[in-house]
RNA sequence: GGUCGGAUGGUAGAGAGGCUAUACACAGGUCUGCAAAACCUGCUACACCGGUUCGAACCCGGUUCCGACCUCCA
């Protein structure tokens, strides 16, 4: 399959929407940042992956084969300063008195269930910090060889001022090390830093860590940016296509990761960099530690006192749909609200679709309404193309909504588009709905003898109407709707 | 304090020099036994002050407000 459409990819590294060109044709390799598992994932965090996972989807669909790499932290996260905090797993396990190995799986277990049940296809490979203790050691001998790591009592940090004079720190988020420095809080004299800038990459473990692994420099535990560099490299290669992630981890995360990677292999890890916006509450921010966070859980349920009611999964996704993934997200009920509205109209339309055949069509493929749904299909791809442009994507399948329900209606005849536009109609329709936006239908008939009572039920009804029993076929709607099935009359 | 980003109609949210974004809400209409749905129409908005231009929401300068990062965070 070879990939015809042009893609475009704001890349934060330069700042700029750039063509996309794969560094092997057809195959890309995309590693994301994924979460340290000390704790439930919640909505902010989520938002990030269902942005990737739809640019995954999208880069698939493209015809792309992608090797989608999104790793688990599960050691060397530290809580606070990065000199003197605690492991962020080890923590929770002395709090929790669980294994730390327990607290991982278990915060994997619950990351996992969100994730499928927002309908986000896992990765091609979720590797572990863990899991490549090794090669981590490897690189930070490399490092050190490379002259541009140093050890102290037992740790080893990277020497950012001297990396710096031989190639730019700071060059993804567009600081200065100058005005890094100029910045920096007084050391307190405990560090066994030289610089403040610089960061960990192995550090010695206390008696009292429980997570520690052997080392030239003794017992330890891997710093935090070397797991995905790491990981990375070994996967995707020493340079691979896509790097994404959080906005909140351009720095100092990404930047580690990229001055880690130079100095072991002596190229740039990426070539495109993306960012996704952050969730906000009020206009804050989500965090874990600001307290403002959603779980998942309690905006499935409604269980929070912010929240008018429940929102389902994919109403949520849609809503993240509903905007770009480089702009801020606010929460809000009413937002929420449309969103939910929103996506019936679409999932309405798509099980309309499913009715209809393409054989029945018997018009031009130069009519105007051919025309405006194949510009409409085009706009879908267009827009996608366009640095992921989902909000306009979806006004576009908006449009496909309103042609669907104009067929269904008759207001658009059957002699009014040939049967070629309607498969690029529906081709194009379902393929975004189900496989780019990841939208699952939930059908409300779940089991099949449910659905053929209620067929009899409707037929029985639509027999009383014809004879003008109001009061019966009136009567059998409003059950229904107390059942919680919608009875929608069509017209005749 | 430094760096970066943002202020768009009742709400959410795209766009980025001349062309309807879209959705939700609201109003009117069509259809309909009624209701709902659907379809059509309307709601003609771009923080403020200057400037560039035939023309600015969009470019430039300034002002105000907001956010992110600079310390763990997706």
């Amino acid at each position: 399959m070879t990939i015809t459409r042009e893609l475009k990819i704001k890349n934060t590294l330069s700042g700029e929407k750039e063509i996309f060109k794969p560094i092997t044709e057809g195959k890309i390799g995309m590693y994301v940042c994924g979460p340290t598992v000390y704790s439930y994932v919640h909505m902010g965090n989520v938002r990030t992956f269902t942005s990737f996972d739809v640019i995954y989807r999208y880069l698939c669909y493209l015809g792309y084969k992608v090797r989608y790499v999104r790793n688990i932290t599960d050691v060397g996260h530290l809580v606070g300063d990065v000199d003197e905090g605690e492991d962020k797993i080890a923590q929770k396990a002395r709090l929790e008195q669980l294994e730390p190995m327990e607290v991982v799986q278990k915060y994997t277990n619950d990351f996992h269930d969100v994730m499928l049940t927002m309908n986000n296809i896992p990765p091609s490979i979720e590797p572990t910090a863990t899991g490549h203790i090794l090669e981590q050691i490897e690189w930070v001998q490399q490092i050190i060889k490379e002259g541009l790591a140093y050890e102290v009592n037992g740790s080893v940090y990277f020497d950012v001022l001297k990396y710096n004079s031989e190639h730019p720190y700071g060059e993804l988020s567009g600081r200065k090390i100058e005005d890094l420095l100029s910045n920096t809080r007084e050391l307190d004299g405990q560090s066994d830093k030289r610089n403040p800038l610089d960061f960990a990459i192995w550090k010695k473990a206390e008696p009292q860590h429980i997570m520690r692994w052997n080392s030239p420099w003794g017992e330890g535990f891997p710093g935090w940016h070397l797991e995905c560099s790491v990981m990375s490299t070994k996967y995707l290669g020493e340079t691979f296509d896509i790097h994404g992630g959080g906005m909140d981890l351009k720095f100092p995360h990404h930047e580690c990761e990229i001055a880690q990677a130079v100095a072991c292999c002596g190229t740039k890890p990426v070539n495109y960099w993306m960012h996704t916006n952050m969730l906000t509450m009020n206009g804050v921010k989500m965090s874990k530690s600001a307290g403002n966070s959603f779980l998942p859980n309690e905006l499935f349920a409604g269980d929070h006192e912010l929240l008018e009611q429940p929102y389902s999964p994919m109403t949520v996704r849609f809503f993240f749909l509903m905007s770009h993934y480089s702009s801020q997200v606010d929460f809000s009920n009413e937002a929420l609200q449309a969103a939910e509205k929103g996506l019936k109209k679409m999932t309405t339309a798509y099980e309309l679709l499913q009715n209809m055949n393409a054989e029945s069509f018997t018009g031009s493929g130069d009519s105007e309404t051919a025309k405006r749904i194949q510009n409409s299909c085009e706009m879908c791809h267009v827009k996608m193309c366009d640095d992921f442009n989902t909000p306009e994507m979806v006004a576009a399948m908006f449009d496909l909504c309103s042609v669907i329900n104009s067929i269904e209606n008759k207001q658009i005849k059957i002699t009014d588009l040939d049967a070629g536009t309607f498969e690029l109609l529906n081709n194009t329709f379902s393929g975004f709905l189900l496989d780019v936006m990841g939208i699952k239908i939930e059908s409300d008939a779940n089991d099949e003898g449910n659905e053929e009572a209620v067929n009899i039920l409707m037929e029985v009804r639509g027999l009383l109407r014809a004879e003008k029993n109001y009061a019966l076929s009136d009567l059998i709607r409003d059950k229904m709707a107390e059942a919680g099935i919608e009875v929608k009359d069509g017209k005749g």
